[in-house]
DNA sequence: CGGTAAACGAGACGGTACGTCGTGTCTTTGA
DNA sequence: TCAAAGACACGACGTACCGTCTCGTTTACCG
């Protein structure tokens, strides 16, 4: 009978020497990999501290020690399991980047975990250094990406010199945030099209001077 | 065992033919006295049946007879709390209802209790009956009286015949909201007024013809 | 404060003067009916006033009405149930009606329903009227009717005369209960038969003065 | 869900190989000595896990880690708190020590903690390994003592050889048990001694032949 | 024979306790 | 040294019954 005992970390390679530290970068993995798979199955509200401990063969302190609480932890996994988008790479105009972005957008948070992320945000402290870090990754880095295609179209021609990027950056990505927060209709590729060229064109009737 | 139980409705619906002693209307109206007075203090997360129950004098299971959840106490209460806005006065054009409308939201869920509804909207179940009340009460209620003033604003010749409303009222409503969730920049209203004004205008350059 | 309440009686008394709608039989039956269904499927503890109420198609109310609490109506039940003993025919020796009359306990008490009803004895307040009764009634009774079956063996000459009475009478159902309520041991016939036996002939060695 | 959870004893067993911090000696003395309190001062009914919990300063939790529900917790109290009653010395005959325990018993069991004892007897649920051990502390330990001193009294030339013990030993035990737990009479020393007497000479007339 | 008083069903009420779960902290033991 | 196992105090969960209280409806009796 070979008494091979549960490996239990899948990195077993440098336990050998050390005493105590070696299994850490695992745990964190794991835990991070459990959470992720909780919050996945089952929203955010299912990713507590002792589903994640039993799940990820930690233990509780284990987890308290890296991270303050659950929500932290769901935070990190999800931050860590969603890579960075890839650069959106400038074929066409600066306007056609933004459109391609938008639409990767909205599908990247019409999913159950981009659901997750929205709710996360909404019921975070805000004023944690980690929120901070949570919104910054999903939301704001995308709104500098942005802000930078849009000044690329400002300097195209393609939109006036004297509008205000923060309004617009807004305008294009609050009516996403707003339908999948709401579900009062989908934010799909449709959507992010009309948003894109209605906000571009304006609604004024041509000879309105106001 | 495993009775079927009566269906709960937080609506005592048809007081009509009831049997039996009547739900005692004061033992509502303490619940939700409590449970609003506990969100506005320490937000929707403090807002557990306990110290509901505690806080209006009553026990638990008589919430639990009302409301099957912490969450649906705390809708109920927000949603009694808020009385319907007012209709919007129609002075002036119809583009500046919606400029005091847009003021008046951001006002209102810039607010503590604001902030809960969003946090509400973003964590309810999204089907229940109660969370489509909710949503509607708080956010799709002033999206049809804004569908109202666009379409007064169409017919006024404000605005453009062909555009897509339901699009444009979701560019109205979006940024504010997503202004308060994220908390990136405050949705004060000058933010509003730029916004509805960049919408109106429409943000490409004069020649370009798309 | 202290308002007397009018006493309440399983049985209606003076149904003469009084006023009002009389209290339904039918109902009383019911619920008898009920609550001795249920003491005898799942034993006392299960007797609760809502499972008697529901069981029965009774309000709570009416129970209420007619008897203080649940152990009350589980004495009422399981008194009305056992009608009262067939008084014990002499036919033989008077020892031979008692033999007669232990194993008739013994097997009464050994059923399911019996143990009920020693379980109600041992837990009961010991001081109200109907605990009085109960206990009268499922005991006490014998016991009298013991006492007298023990007094013709004394004029019989089958007995001392000198026989304290009361202690034999300990000494003949005493053990019997004993061996019901803790179940080291059966309570059958044989054991009544040697019971009486022994009690009877005594347990000393024959020369042993004392 | 539905964890298989380790199985639950009283007695901690091995304390050898535990992992984890150990059980707090300190808390299960705290408990029993609560619950001990609790049930002289009001009775095994009174003995609520919450009220023990609040007593004691322990969490309910804690509790019910170690015993499964109240009815246990009082058992382990009492039994707890009756040390093992002294071996009786064997100073006299046998039947001398008998007699003696006969009056110790009967002392023990008519107080206020002795009803509760055998009200725990009596309700509980006879299959347990809890109840048995129950059982067996405050009863059956003693009924094998007297045994002991039954066979010293055969031995002594004091009783005859054919008697059947264990029907003897319910004729000594079970008498005074019923007194308890009817109340129809008190079961003191004077009962005790009668009822020794009386089943050591036998009742039978001197010339009866059966 | 028409009031009226009381009992009826239904069921909500304020309570108490249940037994479970998750929190975040703490002690052990073992590697 | 530190990680696992797991006990700890705390506190909320949602449920079951308790015994009492309205309700609207029936059913006798008594004037």
């Amino acid at each position: 009978m070979s008494i091979k005992r549960p490996v239990k970390s899948s990195v077993p390679a440098e336990t050998a020497g050390r005493r105590g530290r070696p299994r850490s970068s695992a745990a964190r993995a794991r835990v991070l990999h459990a959470a992720r798979a909780l919050v996945e199955a089952q929203g955010p509200a299912a990713v507590t501290i002792e589903a994640v401990a039993a799940r990820a063969g930690v233990s509780k302190p284990t987890i308290y020690r890296t991270w303050p609480n659950a929500p932290a932890v769901v935070m990190a996994a999800l931050m860590e399991s969603a890579g960075t988008p890839e650069a959106n790479t400038h074929r066409g105009s600066a306007l056609a980047a933004l459109r391609r972005q938008l639409r990767e957008i909205a599908a990247t948070f019409a999913s159950r975990t981009g659901r997750s992320v929205t709710q996360m945000i909404a019921s975070a402290d805000a004023d944690t250094e980690l929120s901070k870090a949570f919104r910054h990754h999903f939301i704001l880095a995308r709104r500098e990406e942005g802000r930078r295609m849009l000044a690329a179209a400002v300097a195209n021609g393609e939109l006036r010199r004297e509008v205000d990027l923060d309004v617009t950056l807004d305008l294009l990505y609050g009516p996403i945030f707003f339908r999948i927060l709401v579900g009062h209709a989908p934010a799909d590729e449709r959507f992010c099209d009309r948003l894109l060229d209605q906000l571009v064109k304006g609604v004024a009737a041509p000879k309105a001077k106001r």
